[in-house]
DNA sequence: CAGCTGATTGTTTTG
DNA sequence: CAAAACAATCAGCTG
């Protein structure tokens, strides 16, 4: 049933937010088109195994402490569907200060991704160089040798502003 | 039996 | 710069 595309008439709050939302879930994951070269799924085919995933964001690391919060009061609860409407009105709802600690959260994960992708930077830069390099070949060397290089060192400012 | 879908927003990614 | 994609989760449905 996933023709039924009707939309009925949008409740009440929000009405004018599915933009990206029904894009993203078309032709996301899967191909049902052919045709459809998406350039991400060349990326995909080779699905790097080191390539750490994208950090979650704010509103994820929210939605994790809310899906729980969601179900301890809502153990009927069937879908995920009904947390991720739930969570976002209330995350719409929240004030910055509130959503501060989830914020930070968030940016101490793409803290954490950024040290990883230098990891994996480093990696698959030896591996296209492999790969240009060597067309065809036995390589295997799977040898874990740091050489600090080149990092890319970013500065934290801090300043803090409250305002409410 | 096994795997995808759906829904939320934010960050990452690529063109 | 902007648009697209994908990040987690979980239950339900489909092949």
């Amino acid at each position: 049933m996933k023709e039924a595309k009707a939309k009925k008439g949008s409740a009440s709050t929000e009405t004018k937010d599915r933009k990206a939302a029904d894009k993203r879930k078309s032709l996301s994951v899967k191909e049902k088109n052919p045709k459809k070269k998406p350039t991400r799924a060349e990326a995909k085919a080779k699905k790097d195994p080191n390539q750490p995933k994208r950090p979650q964001t704010a509103f994820f690391v929210f939605l994790e402490e809310f899906r729980k919060t969601f179900k301890a009061e809502n153990p009927n609860v069937k879908g995920v569907t009904a947390v991720g409407k739930a969570c976002g009105e209330k995350w719409k709802a929240m004030s910055e200060k509130e959503k501060a600690p989830y914020v930070a959260k968030a940016a101490q994960m793409k803290t954490e991704y950024d040290r990883s992708m230098v990891a994996y930077k480093k990696k698959k830069d030896a591996a296209e160089a492999q790969e240009e390099s060597e067309k065809s070949k036995s390589e295997i060397n799977d040898d874990e040798d740091d050489d600090g290089s080149e990092e890319e060192e970013e500065e934290e400012d801090d300043d803090e502003d409250d305002d409410e």
